[in-house]
DNA sequence: ATCCTATATGTAGAGAAACTACATGTAGTC
DNA sequence: GACTACATGTAGTTTCTCTACATATAGGAT
């Protein structure tokens, strides 16, 4: 992700991810647009980054995938979140809210 | 740290760091025993990070070290804010509330 | 006196994740 | 026929944090 200093991001993209899975599936290229959609061009996700951590996620059991055709008619993996994938995306919301509301304070009383 | 998903914690040490340090001057372990108090012992920085996060910031001029003693009465590396260090403590507050307000976006509507 | 714990700093090596930069290919438009 | 947007992928680099270790002192307990 390019927008925001690189190493924020780290560790986030999973969560990112999967719980853009949870609300449909949809192909990796599709997944990147929609980051860049709904963070407002805050967040964009390189190629480098995005197609890597699909792969890791389909590893871990977490995630599965079937080529498919998209609405434009060019061949797409579409991704889809596995019953472990769908635990997952509320163990990370859980992690995140814990880690921000961490951080935050110690934004605020240092 | 540690008792959070590592992966998530990369990039914002150097913003804890700094805006506790902002508060007034410490050294090294007294900002391991902050972090863990204000964030509750929900943050937990290991020392193998700690310390080379410091001399980073020292090499980028951001804060300023001087040897002195401890309440306690040991030896211990002070910490001082460069005014470099403070604008860059802005910077670092204004990208979190960025990013975070951008991954809460995506938690929300995935 | 000696041991232990908390305090205090530091480094080497490993591991993980994201980045840059590249390679490949197609559908539709100009 | 050229160009752009779509679509996936990998190799190599960089950067960060972690684990694990090494060193040393103050103060309390035994």
């Amino acid at each position: 992700m390019n927008l925001i200093k690189t190493d924020l991001l780290q560790g986030t993209l999973d969560l990112i991810i999967l719980r853009i899975l949870s609300s449909g599936d949809r192909h990796g290229y599709s997944i990147a647009k929609r980051i860049e959609l709904i963070s407002k061009d805050v967040l964009s996700v390189q190629q480098g980054s995005l197609y890597p951590a699909l792969h890791r996620l389909e590893e871990r059991g977490l995630i599965k995938s079937k080529w498919g055709v998209t609405e434009t008619k060019r061949r797409a993996k579409f991704y889809k979140l596995t019953t472990s994938g769908k635990k997952q995306v509320e163990k990370e919301k859980a992690y995140w809210k814990q880690f921000s509301g961490a951080i935050n304070q110690i934004v605020q009383y240092g």
